[in-house]
RNA sequence: UGGGGAAUGGUGUAACGGUAGCACAGCAGACUCUGGAUCUGCUUGUCUAGGUUCGAAUCCUAGUUCCCCAGCCA
């Protein structure tokens, strides 16, 4: 090894293939250094997190290297699309951080294309064809070549031609008439080549350009010159597009426009959940979770409602990486990378779940003490609060134990543990209704460990729990969520069978009956908090009033639950 | 069966003919008023077989496996 690391020098970030790209572009001038991008979604549903993957890498790209990324709807088909995920989109792209430099609809190019398209059918390039969709299909053959044969309206004349797709336009054919084709070669061993659609008829309202059209452009003869006309460089893609782009490049190159580069990446898989649009459309439909926007569901608005990031999201996608290997991300990535974010800006507060009442025998009745408690540790800057406490508290059920294995370091008769900012408590007995069910626990404090010292003769305790007040807290629903999905891959399934037989049926527990500190009166729908052992919550959009509804972000890391799978796994 | 792509630890991603690195997960330990955070250490990998070369994840040849395409969807 050479001294490759010149003092002073950055080390070099290694670049992902589209970033190696573009550099190398630049330094050939390949598009006089100029870079665009564009983020182009159909408004046919949410977005979700494998969008997010595409939209950091567009927009960021653009930022990376000083040029522009434009939001465009390519929306080409009127009877999936709708208003509402025109809206929606907008919403979500500006959520993840990212403002596009221009706002297009592949609609606003219809006239053009339409142009275009009257274009190829005087070279002789393109023919209205009046076989069935059926026919088509069967024309066209299967994936291999000999199978294929032409159309038998392939060789009209550019006279009828022109006429009949004129009339098209007119309105003068039910849908499904006929459609207009490219005369590229119905025997390509692509198949995409084989005299592929350009319109079809559909007497449809759009939801951007309304009743003007009935006669629809496909995509694939949309998305390319799109980009020839918005002079994208870079026109970044998932891989199922890479047999497309012969086709792109034959429309362009037919028409003599200007030639953006089509570069293709592998879409996001994430374990544990599913994301294609189709089936979170039907979790939707037939209300497997409540909306698009539910806390379990993977789509932008969805993860936002859970308490998620726009910081997060970005930097995973940052550390997921781009290439051509159609893997599938581990959720914990996600999760991490949420924690990491919180971890540095949530503020702490106590709160009880499942509450077991603890009487302190001991400590004065009527009397409260205040007490102060850290808001975060990793941000010296967020200050104290201060708790109140009294004789009786609320602690965690989890916290207590009638007969705990050695390694519980929580309350257990006999046992001692920091009430967390408060006083060291000793269990002294346990108090079960008819059941055997223990419903309250007594124990004694010990004066001197206030605000959670150690006390003078050195004794240390093991645990530390969390509590709340049982004058001063207030009640609140909490909502604890799960991977939505129980198998790793959601698609894993028995001959015969459907996707859904693996959804969780444990994806969401309604806590009812929590109590938090007092702090947390007024809390705002979005604000976002560490439990303190528990995890991260955020007030959901259903508080309304005094009602606190929290949504739980995500746990902490727990190495006791770690350890305790691992024992019961043994067993 | 035709075409287009891709293969590096459990997972994802680097290395661009010269020490296989990083992150997540996992394991062990330190520290701790969160069994949190932080810190330290560890296990695990170049699809296979040949070849070129002083030297191959990287170049060549052959094979294997996986993904995508047969909408008037995008």
């Amino acid at each position: 090894m050479t001294e490759a690391k010149a003092e002073g020098s950055e080390p070099t970030r290694s670049l992902h293939f589209i970033h190696q790209i573009i550099e190398e572009d630049n330094k050939t001038g390949k598009f006089d250094g100029r870079v665009q991008t564009r983020f182009p979604p159909e408004p046919n549903g949410y977005l979700h997190i494998g969008h997010a993957k595409s939209i950091c890498l567009n927009f960021g790209t653009a930022l990376k290297y000083g040029g522009k990324c434009n939001l465009r709807f390519d929306d080409t088909n009127p009877v999936k699309e709708d208003i509402e995920y025109i809206n929606a989109i907008q919403e979500d792209v500006r959520w993840l951080g990212f403002q596009w430099d221009a706002l297009f609809y592949a609609s606003d190019y219809f006239e053009q294309l339409y142009q275009w398209a009257e274009k190829l059918i005087q070279d002789g390039k393109a023919y209205v064809c009046d076989l069935t969709a059926e026919q088509v299909a069967m024309y066209r053959g299967g994936l291999d070549p000999k199978t294929a044969k032409e159309s038998p309206n392939r060789n009209r004349s550019v006279e009828e031609n022109l006429d009949l797709f004129r009339r098209m336009r007119a309105g003068e054919f039910p849908d499904g008439a006929r459609t207009l084709r490219a005369k590229i070669d119905p025997r390509a061993a692509n198949i995409n080549l084989r005299d592929p659609v350009m319109y079809r008829i559909l007497h449809a309202t759009h939801p951007h350009v309304g009743d003007k059209w009935c006669i629809y452009p496909m995509y694939d003869w949309t998305h390319g010159q799109s980009d020839s006309i918005e002079r994208v460089t870079h026109s970044i893609c998932t891989l199922e597009f890479e047999n497309n782009r012969p086709l792109y490049d034959w429309y362009i190159q037919q028409l003599g426009i200007y030639a953006p580069q089509q570069i293709e990446f592998a879409r996001l898989n994430l374990t544990y959940t599913v994301m294609s649009k189709r089936k979170l459309l039907e979790l939707v439909k037939n209300k497997y979770v409540s909306g698009w926007d539910d806390p379990r569901m993977p789509t932008l608005c969805g993860i936002r409602r859970r308490g998620y990031t726009p910081e997060a999201m970005r930097n995973f996608c940052e550390r997921i990486g781009v290439s051509k290997f159609p893997g599938t991300i581990d959720m914990a990535w996600l999760e991490d990378a949420v924690r990491e974010d919180l971890n540095k800006r949530a503020a702490r507060v106590m709160a009880v779940l499942k509450p077991l009442k603890v009487v302190i025998d001991n400590y004065p009745e009527g009397q409260t003490d205040e007490l102060d408690a850290v808001n975060n540790p990793e941000d010296p800057a967020a200050g104290s609060r201060k708790v109140p406490f009294s004789r009786i508290v609320y602690i965690e059920r989890d916290d207590f134990m009638e007969n705990p294995p050695k390694d519980y370091f929580r309350l257990a008769p006999g046992r001692e543990v920091r009430l967390r900012y408060a006083y060291f408590v000793k269990c002294v007995n346990a108090v079960k209704d008819d059941k055997g069910e223990v419903v309250e626990v007594h124990c004694t404090y010990d004066p001197e460990t206030r605000g959670g010292n150690a006390p003078p003769d050195g004794r240390k305790v093991k645990g530390t729990i969390h509590w709340v007040s049982v004058a001063h807290a207030i009640p609140a629903e909490v909502r604890l969520y799960d991977h939505l999905f129980a198998k790793e891959n959601p698609d894993d399934i028995p001959e015969g069978q459907d996707y859904k037989v693996n959804l969780n049926p444990n994806s969401l527990v309604t806590l009812t009956d929590a109590r938090v500190e007092p702090s947390l009166a007024g809390a705002k729908p979005g604000n976002r908090y560490q439990f303190e052992r528990l995890g991260y919550f955020c007030v959901d959009r259903d508080t309304e009033g005094k009602s606190l509804v929290f949504n739980r972000t995500v746990t902490l890391r727990d190495s006791w639950a770690k350890l305790e799978k691992a024992q019961q796994k043994k067993k």
